[in-house]
DNA sequence: CAGTATCCGAGCGGATACTG
DNA sequence: CAGTATCCGCTCGGATACTG
């Protein structure tokens, strides 16, 4: 892993200067590093829901920020918008093939999550013990 | 991938509720989806460094971030600090065990940035060009 | 060298009310 | 149903100055 303006075989290198601006896994994360995205990503990633559907099932997300999330994932081309014209209105999301593509590193980011929570809650207990204030 | 109070076999389930403090993806995003940890982590996966060599490689962290960013890796078990007494005073920072198996899961990230940069970066510019508003 | 302390502006995201 | 519009607090992070 590596900016992109000092690529470097990994653990060789001095490196010179890297930059949040051009690194691609910080890329990544300004776009789905905020509260809401993952968790549309991977409802979207087990089968299409309609908006009210995701606003239900994401507890405690607004209006607003559902919105303004699918708009970015939308601009993205993460995922796709389908509107039925129809009364009432039913509107579709869901993943598009490049969205779905982003599934698996998600996927292995979530194991890591899964197998190493317990790790990280003790270290920073320890920690916190050995460190009493602030 | 799947919240914890709803943990399902990818791609089936209605999925009752998903919620964005019980979920494990997002667990590792609220710590190291901030603007400086993963390029920090990234540096320190190469080689041990020096706090003055990483606030001189990171271009732009403020030495406010980078004590900040470096006290909360430290704490949750990721980064080791050392401090040789002598004097000039001597600090590095190294991955822990802990800290290295994170390397893997975003190296996968790192992978799928670089191989997909541009077609996000493609369906952004077709989104803007067909809704030229704002 | 390796930090700490303080101040402060920008923007992320919540609450609420309204609409095609 | 599927959004918009508006207001607003709070946190993130930058700038600057100081210290063991």
């Amino acid at each position: 892993m590596s900016a992109t303006n000092t690529r470097v075989p990994p653990g060789e290198g001095v490196g010179p200067a890297v930059n949040p601006d051009d690194c691609p896994v910080r890329e990544v994360l300004d776009r789905i590093g905020d509260k809401w995205s993952v968790l549309v990503i991977v409802l979207l990633g087990r089968r299409t829901h309609r908006y009210s559907e995701l606003h239900r099932t994401i507890d405690g997300i607004s209006q607003r920020m559902l919105t303004l999330t699918l708009r970015a994932l939308v601009r993205d081309g993460l995922v796709e918008r389908t509107a039925h014209a129809s009364v009432p209105p039913r509107v579709e999301y869901s993943l598009t093939g490049l969205g779905r593509t982003l599934l698996e590193p998600l996927t292995a980011l979530d194991r890591w999550a899964v197998e190493h929570r317990e790790d990280v809650r003790a270290a920073r207990e320890r920690h916190d013990r050995e460190r009493p204030g602030a």
